[in-house]
DNA sequence: CAAAAGCCTTGACGCAGATCAAATACGAGG
DNA sequence: CCTCGTATTTGATCTGCGTCAAGGCTTTTG
């Protein structure tokens, strides 16, 4: 578990676990220098509110270590997650001061922060920071509108298996653990509840989905959390994902 | 309807009517006179597909006039919209040269287009137009994640809502008519099928949905296409949304 | 004007997933 | 070990929307 040492240890950004994924991934050494000296590591414990929707809001930042989730909520309650935000994701939007969104900590998370009129100002002067934002968001963009799909269109079963493809999908990149068919394994990092409104779902039809690919052989748990997929073509399929072209790269 | 004469007469960026609103909104004139050299129209038919997923794109470009959808589909059929291309909207993703969605002419269509290469090299050596870009990414992605809402949480009589709520609010902003609460009065452009598929719904739901607003007094239809909205904040209020305040600026 | 083709509406019926309800599992604290 | 609170599973029932089917309206074509 991170502490205020182990924070100050990784404020050499050339030490940073996302320096080649987050906004500052085109930075020269000299412009990392500049960002340096405008950054501040900001903790969160897990299920604590990042911020909510409509606050005020006077900083951007990156996720450096943890899971976050992006949601939106009607008066009602009913609520729809619209973006998971893991390591190197950015929060907030430059030239935006009110927040659209509850952004709400499911692990610890650490950011790196950026308070806002510093960064828009550097921003403005450093070409090499805006080029991966909108590189970036173009990326968000993209997961969307593939997720616009699975809302729209994908049956509930479906849903589950898309969320676990995507989920082991992330986890083997990060892990580079991409070797081609082995079963694959990890840790699902949200509630049935959190997967529920993901998907558009409630709670009960999530568990009983997870059951039903569990009886059928798609998966196997240990505990309520820890993931095998044996086979990830078979996922895919399940997922009515093309199993293998299809994926944009 | 446009022909080639008309077009060439819009050959002046300066008299274009996306002039302030495209991609190209915060060049200053000098930059817009580079644009005009390498830019070339190309114009849709009503129905005709402007790209296919999957295909080679080598031009990226502005909507001028008309509309066009951009969907993604499942190899069994089934389709998901994923946005509404309207005048000004950019097309094509700069650093991507295969179309990762289909995208589709609903009315006569004219876009100003550049060739993918010359473009993305004046990008980087113009930072309005990758600022202008990033600022129109970041507003659909804020769409896209409102349209997730939609998808996932509203009840087909709020989804149907929203829709005329997002089109009428358009057509009010394009018109300047903004006049507080008096009625709203504009066409659909999309078939039944066509929100079908926007909505993530079959368009036999959003055929009874419209009868069913209209029964209710809170939409009048003039043939199957033109609405008038006697009540903003009513249909608002079926949308689910918050009739006033909520909404993002 | 007749025929054909789109587009749209309406009705009958069935099912996937929501809702309501209860039981079980599990970790934290005493 | 017991209790409490949270997360999850499972069952019974209900319902909104999908599916299948028929027919109407409008525009296009010959």
């Amino acid at each position: 578990m991170l502490n205020e040492k182990s924070i100050s240890v990784n404020a050499d950004c050339e030490e940073c676990p996302i320096r080649h994924r987050a906004v500052c991934a085109r930075c020269e050494s000299d412009e990392l220098e500049r960002l340096e000296q405008i950054k501040y590591y900001r903790k969160f414990e897990a299920g604590q509110p990042i911020v909510w929707a409509g606050d005020r809001m006077d900083f951007v930042g990156s996720m450096v270590t943890g899971i976050a989730t992006l949601s939106q909520a009607m008066e009602d309650g009913r609520t729809q997650m619209v973006g998971l935000l893991l390591p190197s994701d950015f929060v907030g939007r430059p030239g935006r001061n009110i927040a659209a969104y509850d952004v709400v900590a499911t692990t610890d998370v650490v950011m790196c922060c950026f308070r806002r009129a510093p960064f828009e100002d550097m921003m403005t002067r450093t070409p090499h920071i805006a080029q991966r934002l909108l590189e970036m968001t173009l990326d968000e963009l993209d997961a969307a509108r593939e997720w616009m799909l699975v809302l729209g269109r994908k049956t509930a079963r479906e849903k589950i298996a898309s969320l676990l493809s995507i989920i082991a999908r992330r986890d083997a990149t990060l892990k580079m653990q991409s070797n081609g068919s082995g079963p694959i394994v990890f840790d699902l990092p949200l509630t049935r509840e959190a997967m529920a409104d993901y998907l558009g779902l409630t709670l009960e039809t999530v568990s009983r989905q997870i059951s039903a690919l569990k009886r059928d052989g798609v998966i196997h748990l240990e505990g309520k959390r820890h993931v095998t997929v044996p086979d990830m073509s078979r996922l895919m399929d399940e997922a009515g994902d093309d199993a293998d072209g299809g994926m944009l790269v």
